[in-house]
DNA sequence: TCTACATATGAGCCCTTGCTCAGCTATAGT
DNA sequence: ACTATAGCTGAGCAAGGGCTCATATGTAGA
């Protein structure tokens, strides 16, 4: 680090209270601006959960077969191409997730996708892909 | 699986040359519709690829604080609140994930979003995450 | 009630991944 | 040329994640 960067991270830390810039860093002033607009930690893993959840084949997969339309496990399994365990699992993850939802027909449990932002999420994904 | 359903599998498996349920499925019609939907294997690798890249906490603090502003590698650490050699391999995976890129000023090396595909699915994640 | 079957779930294994630590490269200032 | 520093990278470790296998649950049909 320069010297004048040294003065400027000491100039940021006597300025505010709690200090902005306890790493040393070159452009304090935009450290702040960058901090303000950072969103909180809950929010940042609530996101990433949410990311991660789609952020794998299989269930990209899973996610856009039941885009097309409403899909039981064993059809899942197919369409996929993998054990019905494995997808289960998935959709386990991807329930508590609050990313697809089901209804229960006897035996069968048919799944969907449960909002807009998976949609989205999805497409905007796969359009970036094809690029 | 109910044997109408298998007699539905086995008439499936007829009627197409390539097997289009080669697994136990309930619901082959809806399986080869959800199939023919279905984006390809180096389409779906490419897009998961973009979304784990996003899918971290760390990265995902990385990418918003790029959303704000340009910044450099020990800026980075310092909104992040993390080593500058943590961010600088975290870096290396969304260069070569062309998710960020950057210029060079001397030592420095200045970093900045790639594409506006980053924008929208880090905002619609943190939307999602907010509701 | 007994059997078959669609789905759910727990345990365990192996691969992936994000971090730290150490060392390297390259550039600015003296 | 020498030093300090911004950034990059490889090795290695600990944690997390996705699969299989075995088993449990619950419902439909005989």
């Amino acid at each position: 680090m320069t010297a004048e960067a040294k003065l400027y991270t000491q100039a940021v830390r006597t300025a505010s209270q709690n200090d902005v810039c306890e790493v040393t860093c070159l452009h304090p002033d935009a450290v702040t601006l960058a901090r303000t607009h950072l969103p909180d930690e809950p929010c940042v893993d609530h996101a990433t959960s949410f990311l991660k959840l789609m952020a794998d084949p299989t269930r990209l997969k899973i996610l856009s077969a039941l885009a097309t339309t409403e899909l039981c496990v064993c059809d899942l399994a197919a369409v996929v191409g993998i054990s019905e365990s494995a997808v289960s699992h998935q959709l386990r993850l991807l329930r508590t997730g609050r990313v697809v939802t089901f209804r229960k027909d006897g035996r069968v449990a048919y799944y969907r996708l449960l909002d807009h932002h998976v949609t989205i999420t999805i497409r905007n994904a796969l359009d970036h892909a094809r690029e």
